[in-house]
RNA sequence: GGCCCGUUCGUCUAGUGGACUAGGACGCCGGCCUUUCAAGCCGGAGAUCGCGGGUUCGAAGCCCGCACGGGCCA
């Protein structure tokens, strides 16, 4: 088959948030697409008319927007489109490739459950297409699946795939409301809208070769190949669910991971480069990534090394611009305090909300604790020395350094008293902290201790 | 139930018949460094390659069967 222009496409369900599933998705094709000099289109796949929000719908362009997943194309929203499945259907039944059916939902159960008592694999019976009782008020549309095919295609991940297609049962196109299922109008639209290569979850894998006879029978043309990624799990190795794992994408926002993280993290879930490079920016990504190397099973999320993947990203940050990323966790600062503080930061952050541990002391006074007699004659002796030093950082560094050379204390010894005074817990380096509160609130904090 | 897909350290993975005493990364443990916490450096534990047969001089990789997990169909 001769190559054609790379146009690809994320086609989600606005029926839930956006997860880390569909951002990978998102993300595979996104790759692929730069990669080869093609288009990526974003289209919603929102005929499910109950189950689809608005919101929902909010959720994936923020979500891809925030992970810098730009779409060429798009949005094309399949409930605009409703005509146009009506007109395909239409065209399916005068050719004799589809028919109307009028079981009801009582009687295909029935029919299932006879097969299971005789054990004989089901197919729908095909009454309709003989003996339809066509005085009953609604009905469906079925493709009426050609005998002995052989439904073939190339998939760039599992490699030839073969189906029967006497295997599979009539398949309902349209539904009794009048809308379009799934695997009618996602191959209509990939037809038309010229897709290239359809890269999308392997969940979607056994519904390939209905939705090829359908194209063949509209007359379309294939995509040129498919490529079905595996699954994301959760710990416990069970699919990621939307409504047990509620990820939404923008959530890890919230939770302080930079989009270059999540994105880099995404991309080594069932993929890599086949060296041992780890971090990469989406240039490098662009660069390297190749769908033949994409894992065949399901990979399970890791926060853990999503965590060091972020860390690593953070320390890369140019000072100004971690600054920048880290303000909106800092509500309490303002931008010139955060900006002196992201070089003492930047070292010992995984998530941008670290930062906040580190420097919470800024707006909170810390609990007063109990000083051992060795302790209050230490921060006592800091607290003179700094009253007279110049309030910055590496001042101070010197002079506490100085003071505790000439007493012939340890460090701990001395910077232990006085972290517990201005900060309680955990903060940046002793001079950082320091340095970062207002010269005569560090000293008075160091006073109320004493 | 039928069909389809998958299965390498806890996790992500390398591996395409001999370089495998199965490599790397995260995590974990220990040490160094050190100003808490990190980061950095060094070292360590950790995988009967899902199981059983077969092909082969030789199998993680090929073939057959099975198990388990998952998906689709309804």
């Amino acid at each position: 088959m001769a190559d054609r222009p790379v146009r690809v496409r994320m086609a989600p369900s606005p029926t839930g948030p956006i997860h880390v599933g569909s951002a990978r998705t998102a993300l595979f094709n996104v790759l692929f697409a730069r990669r080869q000099g093609g288009r990526f289109l974003l289209r919603i796949d929102d005929t499910d008319l109950e189950r689809s929000t608005a919101e929902d719908e909010r959720y994936i362009y923020e979500g891809l927007e925030w992970l810098g997943l730009n779409w060429d194309e798009g949005p094309v929203r399949q409930s605009e489109r409703l005509d146009l499945y009506r007109e395909q259907a239409a065209r399916l039944v005068a050719a004799g490739h589809a028919y109307r059916c009028y079981c009801t939902p009582e009687e295909l159960a029935a029919e299932r459950e006879a097969a299971q008592r005789e054990k004989r694999p089901y197919k729908y019976s095909r009454r309709c297409l003989t003996d339809p009782p066509s005085h009953r008020p609604t009905h469906v549309i079925r493709f009426l699946v050609p005998a002995g095919q052989k439904i073939e295609f190339e998939d760039l991940i599992r490699g030839h795939m073969s189906f029967d297609s006497d295997l599979i049962g009539d398949p309902v196109l349209v539904k009794s409301d009048a809308y379009p299922t799934y695997n009618f109008a996602s191959p209509i639209d990939d037809a038309l809208l010229e897709i290239s290569h359809v890269i999308r979850g392997e969940e979607h894998l056994s519904n390939t070769p209905v939705q090829l006879m359908v194209v063949d029978a509209l007359g379309y043309a294939r995509p040129q190949a498919t490529a079905h990624i595996p699954l994301i799990l959760a710990p416990d190795r069970t699919k990621l669910s939307k409504r047990r794992h509620p990820a939404l994408i923008t959530q890890f926002r919230e939770w302080g991971y930079l989009p270059e993280a999540m994105v880099n993290y995404l991309a080594l879930l069932g993929w890599n480069p086949g060296t041992e490079e780890e971090i990469f920016g989406m240039a490098q990504l662009v660069e390297r990534f190749d769908l033949s190397r994409v894992q065949q099973g399901g990979a399970i999320f890791d926060r853990e090394k999503l965590d060091w993947i972020n860390g690593e990203h953070i320390r890369r940050l140019p000072l100004a611009e971690l600054a920048a990323r880290l303000q909106p966790f800092l509500p309490e600062l303002g931008g010139e305090v955060v900006e002196r503080a992201a070089p003492a930061l930047q070292e010992r952050m995984r998530t941008l909300v670290d930062g906040r541990k580190l420097l919470s002391y800024l707006w909170t006074e810390p609990a007063p604790s109990e000083l051992d007699p060795g302790s209050r004659e230490r921060l006592q002796a800091a607290r003179d020395v700094l009253a007279e030093t110049e309030w910055a950082p590496e001042p101070i560094e010197r002079a506490l350094e100085q003071l505790r050379e000439s007493r012939g204390w340890s460090r701990t010894q001395l910077i232990k008293p006085i972290r517990t005074a201005v900060a309680g817990s955990d903060s940046p380096p002793i001079h950082h902290t320091l340095a970062l509160l207002p010269k005569d609130a560090a000293l008075a904090r160091m006073e109320r201790a004493l």
